[in-house]
RNA sequence: GCGGCUGUAGCUCAAUAGGAUAGAGCGUGGGAUUCCUAAUCCCAAGGUUGUGGGUUCAAUUCCCGCCAGCCGCACCA
């Protein structure tokens, strides 16, 4: 339930519970529709009514003659069934006031492991892998804001049959082997992205094309070589490039894993160990799958069978997987050696997994798990979280958490105008057919109209101070694009709208907070200086905006629990919405009654720092102009 | 075939654990700037929530059937 104010919430809850002497789960918060009605409605009456069947309109009087002295509150009414409590304004105004920055969520113990963005380093990323590095990152944030404590991971897939084929494409079908890379005019990855639909086109009908495949994947283990070489080049330089694409959306991370050191480091040797041991997987021996290793997964009451390992030994995906997931949860002994990969610009360090040099550190050994994969994946993660449960690790698989959400397809209009068939409806990404938008240049695109209408606006400012507000504000645009979506909402990405700076967006947000910081500049210049301490003024629009600020807490709590950043994105926008009528209809520095102006002033500060809490998880910066 | 998700305004999406009058943005039509930033705001039109039943004080929300769409169900990753 959201209702204003977290911490009174909890303090009303039990303070009801003893007077009516019900538990406390039954007295449960929501908003009347109207402010007029009360502040918060208590819908016990509903609840017991029903459970004791008695009169829940009787019951809700009875309640609140019971309830008549309730702290922080001034009237208690009823409508129907429905109990609506009237908080003391002044009171709420001043505790809403001291406590603006505060963020009451109580902080999970432990470690929380977030793993997002796994591109497969043989490509640009496109916008798909925006939407996942995006919710990834903001997730991230949102959980460290809490106070938790949050190890960021970028899985990378050095070792997979994606990187085999540009290594194919790259030598055998160009003759490019890494000395000769510079030559390539094109940025490295948008080059890679066409020669990959290349090569994908020659694997459909090549025998030897595709054998020669094979030979690169075995050498990309071993990563020793011709090939071993070119692909340890590859996936770095690709995985690099990544990185700069991430930087841009502001997104970073603690740790790059790489496929290529789990497996040299023999992580699946111990798991298949103990999933023999404890009978996870048994050996096959008249199924249609006789000779491999299978786990029995139940689904929908149906027994199914899953190939662990192949007949011919060696370990499918879900196997490393679930080998990996171990080494997440702190169930591996093996660990790595780290080193420093590259230091951000914040002064944040960004490690890297490595075997032969290096040193030890504490990574990994994570309380909770959170991988963010697509729900395609859904499957795949059930089986890795089955198999801790039956190696008898039962709340590390509760602990493995699938933070799944829809794919990014491309709406027919914008397919269209990209050049791709796009009958009447959508256009799925296809990495192998070349069909997408790269990041890079979706980035750039908005870029370059956030340039120009900043440039219109402000004539007076310098290119370098342009380009900056230009980045922020096309950054915001596409993180809270990616954003808005419920997880279970495929993406229609149409490039207009996320080129849009209008409406329901990014820029909208930031343009709130950036005329609240105008006026206080404004009021600098002025000389305007108010007084420490602002008067409570009743008027039923100041409460309203107050009521909506003091919703954040219960609302950063629910973004958490269901794991649905666009729960908070939507709030945001809303709230900077009600500012925005607020300062329409209100206006501050031209505001004559002293009273009313430093009140007015109250409500935007507390309005601005919960809607700075906010845009510090989408990942919004805020310029100073716009 | 089996399983999952989805179906809400012209379009893209919200709607809290079943709650009070189903909301935004875009688009459309009209309006607001001598005044703190018009990347803003105001007004209007726009809905049988796919469909048929059921549960109940109350259903977009829960249950069953049907229709439509998407996604899984590899000894691919």
């Amino acid at each position: 339930m959201i209702t204003p104010m977290k911490g009174i919430k909890e303090t009303l809850r039990k303070e009801i519970s003893n007077k009516l002497s019900i538990s406390p789960s039954d007295v449960r918060f929501d908003i009347p529709p109207d402010l007029s009605m009360g502040d918060i409605s208590l819908l016990s009456a509903f609840i017991i009514g029903k459970r004791e069947s008695k009169d829940p309109k009787k019951l809700a009087d009875d309640f609140a003659c019971k309830l008549k002295v309730l702290p922080f509150t001034e009237e208690v009414s009823t409508k129907g069934p429905f109990i609506n409590l009237k908080l003391n304004r002044e009171e709420f105004f001043h505790y809403s006031q001291k406590t603006k920055r505060k963020i009451k969520v109580k902080p999970r113990e432990g470690k929380n492991l977030i793993e997002h963005t796994n591109i497969n380093p043989n490509k640009a990323a496109h916008v798909g892998h925006l939407r996942n590095a995006i919710i990834g990152d903001s997730f991230s944030r949102l959980l460290r804001i809490i106070g938790e404590q949050v190890e960021v991971h970028n899985y990378i897939d050095d070792t997979g049959v994606q990187v085999a084929d540009v290594v194919y494409g790259l030598l055998k079908m160009r003759r490019l082997p890494p000395k000769k890379w510079e030559e390539i005019k094109e940025k490295f990855d948008h080059f890679c992205w066409d020669l990959y639909v290349e090569v994908e086109k020659r694997m459909e009908n090549d025998p030897e094309a595709i054998q020669e495949r094979y030979n690169i994947l075995k050498a990309l283990e071993k990563g020793k070589g011709e090939y071993g070489e070119t692909g340890r080049r590859l996936s770095g330089k690709i995985a690099s490039l990544h990185l700069e694409t991430m930087e841009r959306l502001g997104i970073e991370y603690d740790l790059l894993a790489w496929e290529s050191h789990i497996i040299s480091l023999g992580l699946w040797e111990r798991a298949f160990s103990l999933l023999k041991q404890s009978g996870a997987i048994k050996l096959a021996e008249n199924t249609p799958n006789k000779g491999c290793w299978v786990m029995k997964i139940e689904e929908a009451g149906k027994e199914r069978e899953k190939v662990i390992v192949r007949s011919n030994g060696t370990a499918t995906y879900v196997a490393k997987d679930i080998a990996y997931q171990m080494w997440k949860l702190g169930l591996q002994h093996e660990d790595f050696n780290y080193r420093i990969f590259k230091t951000y610009p914040s002064g944040r360090k960004l490690w890297t997994t490595d075997i032969s040099d290096g040193k030890r550190d504490g990574f990994g050994h994570a309380t909770r798990v959170y991988n963010v994969i697509d729900m395609r994946q859904g499957y795949l993660q059930r089986v890795v979280s089955e198999a801790l449960r039956k190696l008898g690790y039962k709340k590390e698989a509760d602990n493995s958490i699938h933070l799944g959400y829809e794919m990014v397809a491309l709406s027919g209009k914008t397919a269209r105008s990209m050049g791709f068939e796009a009958g009447g409806g959508t256009v799925s990404i296809s990495g192998r057919k070349g069909i997408g938008i790269k990041a890079d240049n979706l980035i750039d695109a908005v870029f370059k109209s956030a340039r120009e209408e900043v440039k219109k606006r402000n004539p007076e400012i310098g290119e370098e101070k342009i380009e900056e507000i230009a980045s922020k504000i096309s950054s915001a645009a596409i993180r809270y694009y990616m954003l808005k979506f419920t997880n279970s909402s495929v993406v229609l990405f149409d490039i207009d709208d996320a080129l849009s700076f209008e409406g329901e967006s990014g820029p909208y947000i930031q343009y709130s907070l950036v005329r609240m910081k105008g006026i206080r500049r404004k009021m600098t210049e002025r000389g305007i200086i108010t007084e420490g301490k602002s008067k409570w003024l009743n008027n039923s629009d100041y409460w309203s905006l107050i009521h909506r600020a003091s919703q954040l807490d219960d609302i950063l709590q629910k973004t958490r629990e269901k794991m649905e950043i666009s729960i908070l994105a939507k709030y945001l926008f809303s709230l900077a919405q009600s500012f925005n009528i607020f300062y329409q209809k209100y206006p501050i520095i031209k505001e004559k009654n002293l009273e009313e102006r430093n009140l007015r002033l109250a409500l935007m500060d507390i309005i601005e720092s919960k809607l700075l809490i906010g845009s510090e998880i989408l990942g919004i910066q805020i310029p100073e102009k716009m």
